[in-house]
DNA sequence: GGTCGGCGGTGACAAATGTCATCGGGTGCC
DNA sequence: GGCACCCGATGACATTTGTCACCGCCGACC
């Protein structure tokens, strides 16, 4: 542990980022490097500074962190990955570790926690939140096919079936058909009901 | 200003709390003199140590920043109330004015900002973010009838018709005519596109 | 080759939903 | 008193939606 180690921090919310840095600075073997206030502007941070670790915030503008996270993987292999989360649905975990995410945990962790996590990460190590971690597990997998996915997901603003099958280019009674199986894999009385219940699971 | 601010912070992100509770213990007349990670616990520290301002995240299990700021009001009349929140949606900052609430700001502004607008609160002043404040007025009240309100709410996690007459204990032709008096407001294809556009305007 | 599952579609039917007109009771305002 | 508006309800009607059976095509797997 002969040198500091380099961090990137990335979140859209200024007094987060900021108080996070300055509470990380507190740690003497600990330097932020880089500060990035959304998804392309923490890809190009850490191309041009090349942290040890990036801790990113899931939800940002532009690119969120699961799509930094798998982009990061490519551009710098030896760059380790951590997700920072506010609200965490279980689907999110599993995407996260799909790309190679190291660290998964929940706002609600504590300063000094993370700065030990940092470290873990650093060295190889790997930490999930043990709470998502179990929600995760107990949720499983989506049970959904990717087509019913992509359908589910375009009606989620509301939209009709008209216009659902207007954007995915499908005929109305195969958008019916597909979001009558996905409500009923997923338990729901209507379509509705099953987009609230793919969100909570992080199928969406 | 003799004495040093006294602040009570509350939110649920044990990471985001901590972290500005040092931030805010560098400026030499702020001292925080509680921490709540929930809307009952901000309101027993508050009674307990009696703040001069409550900073309070708009999201906590329990109560709501809104709901604890309505109550502090009453109880503790001379601490001044901040709202901080991630996504702000305009409707909430109505509210929040209409229960005293003298300062409401999005997560985006950075640290000093925070401290400076602790300070203006304190003194008596007011703060409210210029773009959350300019959407609030394009965004302008709510078009919806209360009750319309309350069967819109119902209606907002999927449920069926007869569902939200049993919740509601309203016969389903009456809550047909609501739903479609408050589509029909908001311009709205049908109820589930009403419930997603009251959200974004904050009415829900 | 056979089987299974996903994809895309059609047709038909029942149920849920949206829409409209209309009613009575209440409240508040001019 | 008259008027406007919200609340709650009913009935009728058209439309949307959910559900099911069944079709062909394709690719994967055994």
């Amino acid at each position: 542990m002969t040198d500091r180690v380099r961090v990137l921090l990335a979140d859209d919310e200024h007094l987060i980022r900021g108080a996070l840095a300055a509470l990380l600075a507190l740690e003497d073997d600990l330097t932020v490097v880089a500060e990035a206030a959304s998804g392309p502007e923490a890809l190009a941070m850490a191309t041009a500074h090349r942290p040890d670790v990036a801790v990113l915030d899931l939800q940002m503008p532009g690119l969120d962190g699961l799509e930094v996270a798998a982009e990061l993987r490519h551009r710098l292999p030896d760059c380790r990955v951590m997700i920072v989360t506010g609200h965490g649905r279980p689907g999110y975990l599993k995407r996260a570790l799909e790309v190679g995410v190291r660290g998964f945990l929940p706002k609600t962790v504590s300063a000094s926690d993370l700065a030990g996590i940092i470290r873990t990460v650093r060295a190889g190590g790997r930490y999930v939140d043990p709470e998502l971690a179990a929600e995760a597990i107990s949720a499983g997998d989506s049970p959904l096919t990717p087509r019913e996915t992509d359908v589910l997901e375009l009606a989620a603003d509301g939209s009709s079936i008209a216009e659902i099958a207007d954007r995915a280019s499908l005929s109305q009674g195969t958008v019916r058909n597909y979001l009558s199986s996905a409500a009923g894999k997923l338990g729901a009385e209507n379509r509705h009901a099953a987009v609230r219940i793919a969100r909570e699971h992080g199928w969406l």
